[in-house]
DNA sequence: CGGCCGATTATCT
DNA sequence: GATAATCGGCCGG
């Protein structure tokens, strides 16, 4: 379990390091868990893209706390997001996670997303990894550094820097730049971490 | 492939 | 009352 120091940074710079890690949901007695191929960094009040730039309000409060907490939001009406509270207290920060690869618990995932074919990138959404792994609002502001937590994560694979790439964040509407642009979102393709994921064997 | 669009409701103003 | 850190279906090229 990857302990809250290593959360204890700036969004920007926890994002990419997240990459390679192991996210893992413990479900009636299973072990669900995925590669994370892709992250998003919202860093501080001054980030017009991040939820806490309004301030302090019921649903950004936790980001407002220490870090290795979970920021679990609901939004167009019907998808949670998973988010992971980074950097220092007072100030707001997290990174979304928006792609895994699949490791452990791969029927019960597809059991928690009976409408999904099972395509062979199947979690490559923030609200289908969600879903896949019955992450809901229950599990907004939980501790991911606790030991009894059934959400945590753990060390994975080393993805190389030439595998990572960087573009702006996703979905951001009508935000102003420079807010838009800032390249905030590194992924590795699912074709690159399929082919790495075997030679490593997992 | 890419673009458009409707679904559906917590949260904020 | 308006908006949304998305998704999946449907369209055209």
């Amino acid at each position: 379990m990857l302990e809250r120091g290593f959360f204890q940074r700036p969004a920007p710079s926890l994002a990419p390091a997240l990459l390679g890690k192991k996210l893992v949901r413990l479900q009636d007695g299973a072990r669900l868990s995925g590669i994370i191929l892709e992250t998003e960094a919202y860093q501080g009040g001054d980030d017009l893209a991040c939820h806490a730039h309004v301030g302090k309000t019921a649903r950004t409060q936790v980001m407002f706390g220490p870090a290795g907490h979970a920021y679990v939001y609901f939004t167009y009406g019907m998808h949670w997001l998973l988010n992971i509270v980074s950097d220092e207290p007072e100030t707001p920060s997290a990174v979304l996670i928006r792609a895994i690869f699949p490791l452990e618990g791969l029927e019960q995932m597809a059991a928690n997303r009976p409408n999904l074919a099972n395509t062979p990138a199947w979690l490559n959404g923030p609200a289908k990894l969600t879903r896949a792994m019955a992450i809901d609002g229950l599990f907004n502001r939980c501790d991911l550094c606790q030991p009894e937590s059934t959400i945590f994560l753990e060390d994975g694979i080393a993805f190389p820097d030439t595998l990572i790439r960087t573009s702006p964040r996703i979905g951001l509407g009508k935000t102003p730049e420079p807010w838009l642009s800032i390249p905030w979102r590194w992924r590795v393709s699912w074709q690159d971490a399929q082919k790495l994921i075997n030679k490593t064997g997992r």
